[in-house]
DNA sequence: CAATCGCTTGGTAGCGCTGTCAATATCGGT
DNA sequence: ACCGATATTGACAGCGCTACCAAGCGATTG
């Protein structure tokens, strides 16, 4: 038959509740529910804990509950600075709490995302936060079907699939042609890369502005399906004069292109902003203190991861946000790069 | 007494067996180690899972064996870019696998990486990926005692506490003022953020460089336990101009302090390389594409990471690296910005 | 003073899987 | 055809914790 396992040495939740004089499920209540308990009880099981060094066991927890305390987070890419950011927000976030967080890669492939989701909902997670809202038909459905919070993040959008915070890519690639166009800048280029659902909203926002105004020609227009770099903005800034040698801006749809950009026009001894304009999107850092500085849109992408941990939180402790839809807005950084027109 | 809980539509591993016609225990060899079985039970068992769409419950999987598939990783940074690199590796070469990762994020406080390791290290790990050589006496202690592999990262050094892979940050330094030596530069300054314990061996490689080539004088050393951005490279850079107006070229201890620089030699008016050498470290992708195109040292990162989970695999597989120490090297990448002085 | 209520506490069994060893099937060699 | 060795398979109990219900207990109420 089969023989006893017992490990000697180990602290289990026994040990301290007999060191404490209580029965077990009353020192797992202290680790779960403190206030359930009586001062008496409450201060022995901690001082016994604490004594014996107890650390629970979480495999076990999560068999006997029948659920876990981790928030797996769904991120299209590690080594873009716009995710870092979020990241650190949501770290940030569930750092001071209980719960802990799962993080996978989806690469930008929503075949990937879905793999990646019916992996983690297997494991019964307490959330669920994910990259934005272009999900397959099975995964939003496997979504609808599970019961833990679930928070959209990067964009807002319509019906969403639990709670969402993030902002409109449209409105904010409007605002920035719109912001070129104050400025007295007409033939406005888009230089565009990776081409992710994001960033086509963005070209969707710059074509409703230059339409808008009359202004719009599919020339103006270079995009790509390679990951963004700022070689590859400087690449495509070379593509766009060569198509549209009258440009007298561009729109990049990320800071690391509109830095391409702008190392290029020196290459060339163009002068920005006086021959040519220059905005790119998120304002990482570097676009305050380039020369000359670089105008961005500006995005709470900290904030987003922060707020979209709270919000998982929140619900998880009972207290569900009284808006399950948050938008962040965004804000447009004017500098040298696209000053006026003279 | 309790009640029964049983959960009604779920599949379990013997809800799987029982279609195949086997044990509970054959099924569960199945995920584990198809090779034990007989062809024919393997075909039965896997059709069986496909079926019910059977997905392992990893909670009871880990309370009964006592241990888990995670490996976890300590890294000091989520923003970082060099971090995002490792990371990157680190997914890639485990997305593959069986394993998943932890991360966590010490904030480059020794301190916060041994709480997290202790956490870390009461879940069973199947092993731990952590960053640097400089941990605390007890995290050392509580690391040796544990029986799991674990690969330390981004530097070498003596006495690993069981694999390392990395380079030394040292000779990386001073290969790079060698470089700059060779070019014909004499004043070289160095800027340094954070001054983690990396970047304080890469000061004690340029103080070494200078000291051989009785070039040394601490006038030249800006340094500061600010986190790095490009802005606070422009503010070292002109304190250093401050303090030693007549260097012929700068040492940046990484790529955006280097990027601050070029921008306020460029908002000076000061010719690079002409008036200034720059020379950066880590070989950031901008690196290659700046105006004038930046030096730097390349490190590999993405490697690091790639291969520290790879020989986490393998230890756990039975099949350990022949070496247990890697060192990845570095190779100094002479770009413009410091061309040979005329 | 009995009935009721709310707060604490405990007993029991089971969460879904795998370690251990035994039992059986299979096979090559002589 | 027999033997021992090897490859497969199975039975059982238990990993450490918590859900569920019940019971104890003092306080409150009419």
């Amino acid at each position: 038959m089969a023989r006893k396992r017992i490990t000697p040495g180990k602290i289990r939740l026994a040990e301290v509740a007999k060191l404490a004089g209580v029965s077990p499920i009353t020192a797992s209540r202290f680790f779960r529910n403190p206030d359930a308990l009586s001062t008496g009880k409450r201060a022995r099981v901690e001082s016994a804990a604490k004594e014996l060094g107890y650390v629970p066991n979480l495999a076990a927890r999560a068999l006997a509950s029948q659920r876990t305390e981790v928030i797996g987070v769904l991120i299209p890419s590690l080594t873009n600075n716009v995710f870092a950011d979020v990241l650190r927000g949501i770290y940030d976030a569930l750092d001071v709490s209980r719960y802990s967080i799962q993080l996978a890669n989806t690469r930008y492939s929503i075949l990937q995302e879905e793999r990646l989701l019916r992996l983690f909902l297997a494991q019964k997670p307490a959330g669920l936060i994910i990259t934005g809202i272009n999900q397959t038909a099975d995964s939003r459905r496997v979504m609808e079907a599970v019961d833990c919070p679930i928070v959209q993040i990067m964009e807002v959008g319509p019906s969403p699939i639990d709670m969402m915070i993030g902002f409109s890519h449209f409105d904010a690639a409007k605002a920035a042609i719109a912001h070129l166009l104050a400025q007295g800048y007409r033939r406005i280029g888009f230089l565009g890369a990776r081409m992710d659902p994001r960033v086509q909203r963005r070209l969707d926002g710059y074509r409703a502005a230059m339409t808008e105004a009359a202004l719009f020609d599919p020339q103006l227009i270079v995009t790509t399906a390679i990951p963004t770099s700022v070689t590859l903005g400087g690449t495509l800034f070379a593509d766009l004069l060569a198509k549209a040698p009258d440009i007298d801006a561009v729109f990049c749809v990320n800071d690391d292109l509109a830095l391409g950009a702008l190392f290029e026009c020196k290459r060339r001894h163009m002068a920005v902003p006086e021959q040519v304009a220059i905005v790119g999107f998120n304002d990482l850092e570097f676009m305050a203190s380039s020369e000359p500085t670089l105008s961005s849109v500006r995005t709470n992408r900290y904030e987003m991861g922060r707020n979209a941990a709270m919000m998982v939180i929140e619900t998880l402790e009972g207290r569900r946000p009284a808006k399950p839809v948050v938008d962040l807005g965004f804000s447009v950084m004017e500098r040298q790069s696209s000053a006026r027109r003279s």
